[in-house]
RNA sequence: GCGGGCGUGGCGGAAUUGGCAUACGCGCAGGAUUUAGGAUCCUGUGGGUCUCCCUUGUGGGUUCAACUCCCACCGCCCGCACCA
């Protein structure tokens, strides 16, 4: 008998599938009465390593999704594009001289014959690459669009900068301070940036995941980064100049136990009042150390906070009119909160730390702890604060703020721990940002009708070592006429990152071709929002987030239509290398999916990758797991080829195939499909031993069963035992619900609430014949040893529990 | 550090969401077949002082009943804003 081989029939039926045009979405009136379900993965960054097999998780899994949806008559979108954008590739152009364009093409023609090969069911016509002008020239009017929408500005911020290399750094290049190229101990720039103002919509961006469903950890994850924080600001009045500090604290019932305010080491305060301060010297010197951390050494991994007083500068507490000093900390960030913080060294735990290290004095404000041994930062009954005394900190809080807002002195504040995003990169290797520089008209938009701002095509990457873009050199291209009064003027040279691609893609796979909008809005309205997009935990902050954000604004000025862009965003966990570790170049541990395809064929690894795990955990690959699906395949192509043909199955091969669709069409939907995989193996296993039971009925169901999973298979094994047509033009099983269910159960006799006999019975048994039972069994007799039951618990079609 | 998640045999995991702990697969052992190896097939496989007892990271709690719920601790993974 000949065998199952996945080399030979694999590209067979791949061809069969592409000639016929099976996988492509319908637009609208071809649609008919078909209900449309978009489903969407993340599309890769298109790395010179190729593939990874966790892309090959994510697209099994949707794969498998969509080709069920579609055998139950919906009308499915699922694409493909290429995030084409990035780093990587810019940093291989510096090296070898080789152009970004052609590096990133060749990785793309890689990608794609890897795609192909594992027999995804993509819509290739609607194939996008977020570095093609004519898809970016959208990107860039989706920029113009924030600009004019007041939403993106100008503004210097400090970025990682190397000395020696005379280049900014993204963090990831920061390794342990130091520069990754040369190992020079980076340091900070003050940066003119693009920034987009995505905090306007943090309110939005939290209440509507109420209306999505999304993972729970997803939402909370999402909610947690943005931190809506109620609270309180207050003013405080520096002695002797006309300057205030504007404090955020959640806790103002501990305000009459404020003995100093510490600003964040950046605060613009320090250079305003430069001329006050007595010791601005040392006060320089400290700035410029806290300059050399990142932000998140300073705030998380140094064990001792460290500061320095503000000589002569003083405060007044704006409720007792006290004097109290001016401290700078490492420890406050300038981006939260407004930089500033209110030192209540007995209610607070990083304050207490503080204190106690350069002997600032103590005030207990709050009845409750020992401030002798730690700070205690419960909410508790007010003591020392004149007029509050008495209060609970519930109460307090509100009649503070009251009196703050009466006095004009501060009020209710919301603060987020979401900040502006920073959204120029000085690179070549991304999409121009189309605004114009004139010398008399200040900042100009790019007019929309002269959009792509294309990007020179040029010879060299260097940086220019000013912190400007690669672009910046090409004088030919950075001098043009201003659009509005047709004066001298620079173009920006500032990038875009690579997420202002990744930011809408989804949205152009509606209508990829189209030259007059980012996409029809017919197409538009008709496919969006996505059903169901399934992508990594790792994006959850970032790009979700992101990608929400422009979506709202584009709905705000009526260019997309809805709300949300994701009706439902799944996650799926990492795949770890054998040994537990990421996947990684240099460890030389990655897995090559071609490597898998050629020697187990693509099915054995989609089928692997879908059992090798629950779904959404991180999981270390396993050669002999590989290895155990290829003999399951085999197994069961064998037991298809070796069945009765002709005959009826009997009835225990019925209700099991019954059970079995159940479970597969449940399983997919809420993937689960290691069970699913599991739930097959069961099922041929049985089959196997009952090859005679087992009819044609019941294999083709079970074909049609496995063919979201293992495709090439079993469409193989459909035709070969005589079916006409593919096997992806059948209509999805539907089980019968009486079959499915099973006709006998072990009813659970325990004894005191452990398992002590089983008892064949009837589901539907009642607790009195299920009482009787049990107690008629002279095992429970024995157990019971004369014994009278004190109690006796039945639960419906599952177990009787007797208590003695 | 902060936020999120996870922890079950030698290994990956299952358990109808509070009701038989260890389905299915891997590995291992024995047997069949084979000149041999590989492949394939059959049987067995949580631990122990084995009619019984113990076992879901550790310790406690709730319950007739806990892998599942609650509290504390330990360990691992993801993210932390210029990687994608």
């Amino acid at each position: 008998m000949e065998n199952y081989n996945p080399q030979e029939i694999e590209p067979k039926w791949q061809k069969y599938w592409e000639d016929n045009d099976f996988y492509q979405a319908k637009d609208l009136t071809e649609s008919g009465s078909a209900k449309k379900f978009f489903a969407l993965v993340e599309f890769p960054y298109p790395s010179g390593e190729g593939l990874h097999v966790g892309h090959c998780r994510s697209y099994s899994a949707l794969d498998s999704i969509v080709r069920k949806r579609r055998m139950e008559g919906w009308n499915v979108l699922f694409p493909i594009g290429w995030d084409a954008f990035g780093l990587p590739a810019e940093n291989f152009a510096i090296k070898t001289g080789i152009h970004p364009s052609v590096s990133t093409q060749k990785n793309i023609n890689n990608f794609k014959r890897q795609l192909k090969n594992l027999g995804l069911s993509f819509d290739w016509k609607r194939e996008v690459n977020t570095s093609d002008p004519k898809y970016y020239k959208w990107t860039q009017w989706i920029f113009l669009q924030l600009f004019k929408n007041g939403l993106a500005y100008q503004t210097k911020i400090p970025v990682n900068w190397c000395p020696k290399c005379l280049i900014g750094l993204a963090n990831e290049e920061v390794i342990g301070g130091k520069c990754e190229r040369c190992g020079t101990q980076a340091s900070k720039k003050e940066i003119k940036q693009w920034m987009f103002q995505i905090t306007k919509y943090a309110d939005r961006l939290i209440k509507d995941l109420d209306d999505v469903d999304y993972l729970e950890k997803i939402k909370i994850q999402q909610k947690d980064w943005i931190g809506r924080s109620e609270g309180t600001e207050a003013i405080f009045k520096i002695d002797g100049s006309d300057q205030e500090l504007k404090i955020f604290t959640t806790r103002i019932d501990t305000i009459f136990g404020v003995t100093a305010l510490v600003l964040a080491p950046e605060h613009n305060l320090v250079s305003i009042l430069e001329k006050n301060i007595s010791n601005s010297a040392e006060v320089k010197k400290y700035i410029e150390k806290v300059r050399e951390k990142t932000e998140f050494e300073r705030v998380n991994l140094e064990k001792e906070r460290t500061g320095i007083k503000l000589e002569g500068i003083w405060a007044a507490n704006p409720v007792s009119n006290q004097k109290i000093e001016v401290w700078l900390g490492d420890y406050v960030i300038g981006s939260y909160g407004g930089g500033a913080v209110m030192m209540v060294p007995a209610h607070d735990r990083r304050d207490y730390d503080f204190a106690k290290k350069y002997n600032l004095p103590f005030k207990e404000v709050v009845k409750g702890g020992d401030i002798s041994k730690e700070a205690f930062v419960d909410y508790g009954v007010l003591v020392n604060s004149e007029n509050f005394s008495g209060e609970s900190s519930e109460e307090a809080i509100k009649k503070i703020q009251i009196w703050l807002e009466e006095k004009g002195l501060g009020g209710v504040s919301i603060q987020y721990k979401l900040r502006d995003w920073i959204f120029s990169r000085q690179h070549y290797w991304g999409e121009p940002i189309p605004i114009i520089h004139c010398e008399k008209c200040g900042v100009v938009p790019v007019p929309e009708d002269q959009l792509p701002v294309e990007l020179p095509f040029v010879e060299k990457y260097q940086p220019t070592g000013t912190g400007e873009s690669p672009l910046a050199a090409i004088t030919e291209w950075v001098n043009v006429k201003c659009p509005k009064c047709g004066g001298p003027a620079k173009r920006e040279t500032d990038t875009m990152p690579n997420w202002a691609g990744s930011n809408w893609y989804y949205m152009r796979y509606c209508d990829p071709q189209n030259d007059q909008a980012l996409g029809s809005p017919e197409k538009l309205k008709y496919w969006l929002p996505v059903d169901w997009y399934n992508g990594g935990m790792e994006h959850t902050t970032l790009h979700l987030l992101y990608s929400r954000f422009i979506y709202k604004f584009l709905f705000d000025i009526g260019a997309a239509p809805s709300p949300e862009p994701y009706q439902k965003r799944t996650s799926h966990g990492m795949i770890l290398s054998y040994d537990g570790q990421k996947m990684s170049k240099s460890k030389g541990n990655v897995i090559n999916p071609d490597d898998i395809v050629k020697e187990y064929g693509a099915d054995t690894l989609r089928v692997y990758e879908l059992f090798m795990g629950p779904f959404d955990q991180a999981i270390a690959w396993n050669i002999q797991g590989v290895k155990g699906v290829r003999r399951f395949l085999d197994k069961l192509y064998n037991l298809v080829l070796e069945c009765s043909p002709n005959k009826e199955s009997s009835d225990q091969a019925q209700r099991l195939i019954h059970r079995l669709n159940q479970r597969i069409t449940q399983n997919i939907e809420s993937m689960r499909f290691n069970t699913a995989i599991s739930g097959f193996m069961e099922f041929v296993n049985f089959a196997a031993d009952n090859k005679k039971e087992t009819g044609k009925d019941s294999l083709n169901r079970m074909l049609l069963l496995l063919s979201p999973f293992a495709p090439h298979l079993a469409e193989e094994l459909w035709q070969k035992i005589g079916n006409q047509g593919s096997i992806f033009q059948q209509k999805w099983p539907v089980f019968d619900p009486a079959l499915a269910q099973a006709q006998k159960i072990n009813l659970i006799i325990q004894v005191n609430g452990r398992m002590r006999d089983k008892i064949e019975s009837d589901p539907e048994i009642s607790e009195e014949e299920a009482k009787a039972a049990a107690l008629a069994s002279p095992k429970i007799q024995n157990w019971l040893n004369g014994q009278q039951p004190k109690q006796m618990i039945f639960v419906k079609g599952r177990l009787v529990n007797i208590v003695v």
